[in-house]
RNA sequence: GGCCCAGUGGCUCAGUUGGUUAGAGCGCCGCCCUGUCACGGCGGAGGUCGAGAGUUCGAGUCUCUUCUGGGUCGCCA
């Protein structure tokens, strides 16, 4: 029978309690994580969000009724405990950090019985993943979820901290139901009751409503931001999702990277204790595409991509030839010591390869003897293959792997191929942070699929003031003034200048292929805005569940979201999304194709 | 929508070329134990091997279909 708490009130947290608290009385609360009865004497873990305390409970310093209740606890009790901190008699244990202090207990009610649970409440769990999101509630009680959200909360709470109190900024909220605009990715939609047949959607970034604080005067905005994208899951997406989200008046691209390069250091000093060297390392969208394959380098380690299309220029070997001849490169990355891998291992990249789009991939496998295993050497005289392998710095016991193709495929082969082949050799290391700013990226982006370029940040960044001209003659290689951050081979934030000039902004949807009518109709209001005064602003959003989880060390952003949903965008344990009442749908005047007959 | 991986007591797993009654550790239940902390000792319960169909004298094991979960490509201004 579960007791009530009346006349108890908690004094301190497990953990909170240490050596200078011996002989003070404490009452405690919390779940039993472990009984360990001795007969005469029963050892209880207590847990709570500080970590474990140890409960004694023997005849003489617990009454008769206390005792029994005691040996009765089982894990996942409830249970308040008063007693007196007491220096181990035993022996110590150095893996708890209470490990050298227990809690004589003289006073025992059970608050809340509890079931066995269907996994092990434990820290490092090996449970399948589909039975901890089904008890979500449970799972969330294992150390590790529990010192990451442990942790979100503090990046936040110095989040606001460092922009209100030290930067300026005003955190303001946004509406979540919103305009649907056929930018970008899918909306989640929200029927309209009051207006049938119409639709909110909820926002899938605050973008337009930051940019309009902007222009009312706000100066230095920030909000911590809940946005939705009705897209596929990956380890590192969830359809909901939670931004950092800023922007600043009066700003060019030096200004929004300073703010922002002090609040990472900040945050990383004051949860991890890691110094971020400032400034950070910046690097335009070029280089990185260039030298990695990737505009969210990993720079943890090397084997960079290498551009051999001079070096196989002429050669005999069809497969570069026709490349080079249809304007398309050659790159190759040098897997250094991986010159024995076995030729299955090999086949494997290959197939990898082909999964980013190669059509194939080439490899030339170098013995420690000197001798040379590769898929095309009889195709090429042995000077050619000599001038390739002295451009790929090549020497005995190297893999060289090389892609022909277009810049795109070449570099999503080889950028991902690198990832792979670090991830085999365990190049990885986590506790390592590796900060890049991506600076200059593309500002459009051709779409074969829509025949019309497409904005490759959003339809509001600004061109670099020396490429405007371009954006006449050929809007493909206009810069912008946009900026990625990235850590360790993950985009944490992006963000860019805005357009704050109307001709421009005007410009730039002629050049998507929008009618005037047409941006007005999906944009009037932010367009309407700024023919009354608008300052030059900037911002930046972060994506705070990739940050947490690279400071939490986690693989998935799962790990750092209390409620997160599977990869069919359903929540396991709530049974979301649901079917609705038939009166709910005649309200909102909604029939389902399939009710139609 | 495509590809890959996994599914065997509550949990994590083993299970040989298809061959008696499907095992282990942990957990759970009962009894014992006054210094345990991966406590210990003794005893016990618990499984239509994700589901369906097929091949076979015989299927956890082979084939097909399907469900569930994970990873990934497409997708993600």
């Amino acid at each position: 029978m579960a007791e009530t708490m009346q006349g108890l009130h908690r004094s301190a947290r497990c953990a909170e309690i240490g050596k200078e608290s011996i002989g003070r009385e404490v009452t405690l609360m919390g779940w039993v994580q472990k009984s360990r009865n001795k007969g005469g004497i029963i050892f209880v873990d207590l847990r709570d969000r500080s970590g474990i305390m140890q409960l004694i409970f023997e005849n003489g310093s617990i009454d008769e009724e206390g005792f029994e209740k005691a040996a009765k606890l089982r894990s996942e009790f409830v249970i308040a405990a008063v007693g007196t901190v007491e220096a181990r008699s035993g022996a110590v244990n150095p893996n708890l950090l209470t490990g050298e202090i227990e809690i004589r207990v003289r006073q025992l009610r059970i608050l809340s019985e509890s079931e066995t649970p269907p996994f092990p409440i434990e820290e490092n769990s090996k449970t399948k993943e589909e039975l901890r999101l089904k008890h979500r509630y449970l799972d969330l009680r294992r150390p590790d979820l529990q010192r990451n959200l442990m942790m979100r909360s503090l990046v936040t709470s110095l989040t606001r901290n460092f922009l209100t109190e030290e930067e300026g900024f005003l955190e303001i909220e946004t509406p979540m139901l919103t305009k649907s605009t056929p930018e970008g990715a899918r909306d989640y939609l929200v029927p309209s009751r009051v207006h049938p047949g119409t639709f909110y959607a909820l926002p899938q970034s605050p973008q337009i409503f930051k940019q309009l604080l902007m222009c009312s005067g706000y100066d230095r905005y920030f909000q911590i931001a809940r946005c939705f994208r009705d897209e596929d899951l990956r380890a590192d997406r969830q359809p909901e999702f939670t931004q950092i989200d800023m922007e600043m008046s009066f700003v060019d691209v030096d200004d929004v990277i300073d703010v922002n390069e002090r609040l990472l250091a900040e945050l990383f000093r004051e949860v991890r204790g890691i110094e971020v060297p400032l400034p950070i390392q910046r690097m335009t969208w070029k280089e990185a595409m260039d030298r990695f394959g990737s505009d969210k380098p990993d720079i943890r380690f090397g084997m960079e991509l290498q551009n051999v299309t001079d070096a196989v220029k002429g050669c005999g070997f069809a497969v570069f030839k026709n490349a080079i001849e249809q304007g398309s490169s050659v790159r190759g990355i040098n897997a250094k010591g991986l010159g024995a891998m076995p030729r299955k291992k090999i086949d494997k990249l290959v197939d990898f390869a082909k999964d980013f789009g190669a059509k194939g991939l080439a490899y030339a496998a170098m013995a420690e003897d000197g001798s040379v295993k590769s898929s095309f050497a009889k195709f090429m005289t042995q000077e050619e293959m000599d001038a390739l392998i002295g451009a790929m710095s090549g020497e005995p016991g190297d893999l060289l792997l090389f892609a022909a193709d277009c810049d795109k495929v070449v570099f999503d082969v080889l950028g991902n191929l690198r990832l792979e082949l670090a991830r085999q050799q365990e190049l990885l290391d986590k506790e390592e942070y590796r900060f890049v700013w991506i600076t200059e990226f593309p500002l459009l982006e051709w779409s074969e699929e829509e025949n019309r370029y497409t904005a490759m940040h959003h339809p509001f960044t600004m061109p670099m003031e020396e490429d405007l001209e371009l954006l006449d003659t050929d809007p493909g290689k206009v810069r912008a003034k946009a900026y990625d951050i990235v850590l360790n081979g993950v985009e944490l934030g992006g963000g860019s200048v805005r357009i704050h000039q109307n001709h421009v902004q005007e410009k730039m949807f002629e050049v998507l292929g929008f009618t005037k009518e047409e941006a007005y109709e999906q944009f009037g209001f932010l367009l309407h805005a700024f023919q009354y005064g608008v300052p030059p602003h900037a911002g930046l959003a972060y994506g705070l569940d990739r940050l947490v989880m690279l400071m939490a060390g986690e693989d998935s952003i799962r790990d750092v979201i209390a409620f997160p949903k599977i990869k069919d965008a359903s929540d396991l344990m709530a049974e979301a999304p649901n079917v609705v009442s038939s009166q709910q749908l005649e309200e909102l005047e909604i029939v389902l194709a399939s009710d139609k007959e």
